[in-house]
RNA sequence: UCCCCGAUAGCUCAAUAGGUAGAGCGAGCGGCUGUUAACCGCUAGGUCCUAGGUUCGAGCCCUAGUCGGGGAGCCA
C-alpha cells in the first residue's frame, strides 16, 4: 500500500493534544472504519475512532517536508528517503521487477544458480576488482617486503566478483539452462548517471543456444518483465509518468508492443555514416560505437530498442565466439532509449583451440583459465548468455534519470554511507 | 580518470560594477479549511564549503583543496 488518508473528527478522544503531536513523519496507530472517500484520487479512507501517536517527528528538525526535495538532497538522507512517495514507488517497482525476473526464468525451467561473491579466480577480466583481504594493511605499509598472499585468508589474492558468467557456464554445460541474479562489484572510477560500484545483475547462460536464440531470449525477457511491471505496478508507473518522465508509459508500451530492431555492427556503422548527422566522434568501422552513436540509433533513427550484433573482434572479450569472417565475434548489445546499453551478451567460444588462440591474442595466460578451458576440453557444447543490469532496468521502467536513485543504498566513488 | 558547472537560511535559489545578505517553500504563533505538494497574517532563522591570497573593504576577484551535479571513457 502506498498511502491512505485518515479522517479524524474533533470528537475523537484527546483530539487537540493528538493534533499537536502529529506532523510530517510521525507514526500513528489508528482504529476506525474504512469508508468510501468523497475525495479525488482515492477510493477509500479511514474514519478514525481512536488514534494513538507511536512516534513523533519534531518538525523543526525532521529533514523531510511535505513538498518535493531534490534527489541530490535525498541521497544524503538515504535512511529517510524511502519515506518519500517517489522512493516508496521505486522500491515497489524494483521488487516487482525482481519477482518478474524470477518468474520469467522459473516458467522456462531455468535453474537459479548462486555464483560466488568472493572469488580468487584470475579470469575475471570484466573490470577492476575490489580486493578482499584480512591482511593488516596498516602494518604491511611499514614493511618493505612484497605482499605474500599465502598468509591471506584464502591463501591467495581474492576479490569481489565482477560477473558470474564464467561460473554460470560451468552449470550451463552441466545441468542445462541456468541464471544467476546477485550483486556485482566494479572498482571502476565511473562517475555517470548509469554506473554503480555495486549493482545487481541477471545473467542467464544456455547450452545449445546460438546468437539468434540468445537474442530471442533477451528480447522476450525484457519485453516480458516490462509487461509484468506494467500490470503489477500500474499506480506507481502512473505516478512516474506524471511526476518524473511524461513519455514513460508511451515508451514502455512501445517496448512491449513492437519487435526490437536487429542489425549488425557493420550495418549500424553504415547507417551512422549515411545519417548526415554530425557527431562529436567520427564513425569508423573497427572502433567502438560512442554513446552518442548508440543514442542516435535508438532514440532518433529507430526510436525503439535495438539489438546490435557481430562487433569487431578486436574490441570485444576473448570468450566471444569468432565468426567465419575472421573479423567479428558473435556479441550482442541491447540498447534502449534513455538508458543505452541494458544488456550485453554473446555466443561463447566453445572451440578449445580457438579459445586458447583468442586468449593469447588478448595477452591472457591460458593457465589462469584452466578450469574454464576444461569446459571445452570435455564435452564442449555451443552456448550463449547475457547480462542485464537490474538498476538500469529500474531506470528504464521508472524514468528515473540517475541510477543512484534506483538502488536503496548506492555505492559510487567516494560514497558508501548507510 | 578527463572536460564543464556548482557549493549562500532546514530546502530550492537570488544578490546589480567588490561596499559584510534577500525571496519562495518549510518552521513557530494566530486564523481559516473535505483535505491530500491547501489558503491568509505575523515572527524567528545565515561560520555565504575549507584554507590561503589580493584589497581600505570579498558571497563576488586569484590559488589550492573538499564535496555535489552534468558530460566522456569503462561497461550492465
Amino acid at each position: 500500500m502506498a498511502n491512505i488518508q485518515i479522517v479524524v473528527d474533533a470528537s475523537v478522544p484527546d483530539y487537540l493534544m493528538l493534533m499537536k503531536q502529529i506532523h510530517t513523519g510521525a507514526s500513528v496507530a489508528v482504529v476506525g472504519q474504512i469508508k468510501e472517500s468523497p475525495g479525488k484520487g482515492q477510493r477509500v479512507e479511514i474514519h478514525a475512532e481512536t488514534l494513538k501517536v507511536l512516534g513523533t517527528a519534531d518538525p523543526a528538525t525532521y529533514p523531510l517536508q511535505k513538498k518535493g526535495h531534490s534527489f541530490e538532497f535525498l541521497r544524503e538522507k538515504a535512511h529517510l528517503r524511502p519515506r518519500t512517495n517517489t522512493f516508496g514507488a521505486i522500491a515497489r517497482v524494483r521488487n516487482a521487477l525482481c519477482a518478474a525476473i524470477h518468474d520469467f526464468f522459473q516458467a522456462r525451467e531455468f535453474l537459479y544458480v548462486q555464483t560466488p561473491i568472493i572469488t580468487t579466480s584470475d579470469c575475471e577480466g570484466a573490470g577492476q576488482v575490489f580486493q578482499v583481504t584480512t591482511l593488516d594493511l596498516a602494518r604491511l605499509q611499514q614493511s618493505k617486503a612484497a605482499l605474500d598472499y599465502s598468509h591471506d585468508f584464502f591463501g591467495k589474492k581474492a576479490g569481489l566478483t565482477v560477473s558470474g558468467q564464467l561460473e554460470g557456464e560451468i552449470f550451463a554445460t552441466a545441468v542445462g539452462d541456468v541464471y544467476t541474479f546477485g550483486p556485482t562489484f566494479r572498482a571502476e572510477n565511473s562517475n555517470t548517471t548509469r554506473h554503480l560500484a555495486e549493482f545487481w545483475m541477471v545473467e542467464p547462460e544456455m547450452p545449445f543456444y546460438e546468437l539468434d536464440d540468445n537474442m530471442d531470449l533477451a528480447e522476450s525477457f525484457v519485453r516480458t518483465i516490462v509487461k509484468d511491471v506494467l500490470n503489477t505496478c500500474e499506480a506507481d508507473l502512473a505516478f512516474f509518468n506524471e511526476r518524473i518522465e511524461p513519455e514513460l508509459l508511451k515508451s514502455l508500451a512501445n517496448i512491449v508492443e513492437h519487435d526490437f530492431i536487429r542489425l549488425t555492427y557493420t550495418e549500424a556503422v553504415s547507417i551512422l555514416e549515411k545519417s548526415g548527422h554530425s557527431f562529436e566522434f567520427p564513425i569508423a568501422w573497427g572502433s567502438d560505437l560512442q554513446s552518442e552513436h548508440e543514442r542516435y540509433l535508438t532514440e532518433q533513427h529507430f526510436r525503439q530498442p535495438v539489438i546490435l550484433t557481430d562487433y569487431p573482434r578486436a574490441i570485444k572479450s576473448f570468450y566471444m565466439r569468432s565468426n567465419e569472417d575472421g573479423k567479428t565475434v558473435r556479441a550482442m548489445d541491447v540498447l534502449v532509449p534513455r538508458i543505452g546499453e541494458i544488456i550485453g551478451g554473446s555466443q561463447r567460444e566453445e572451440r578449445h583451440a580457438v579459445l586458447i588462440d583468442r586468449m593469447r591474442d588478448c595477452n591472457l595466460n591460458p593457465d589462469d583459465y584452466w578450469w574454464y578451458l576444461e569446459l571445452r576440453q570435455y564435452g564442449t557444447v555451443p552456448h550463449s548468455g547475457f547480462g542485464l543490469g537490474l538498476e538500469r532496468t529500474v531506470q528504464l521502467v521508472t524514468g528515473m534519470t540517475n541510477i543512484r536513485d534506483c538502488i536503496p543504498f548506492p555505492r559510487t566513488p567516494k560514497s558508501a554511507d548507510f
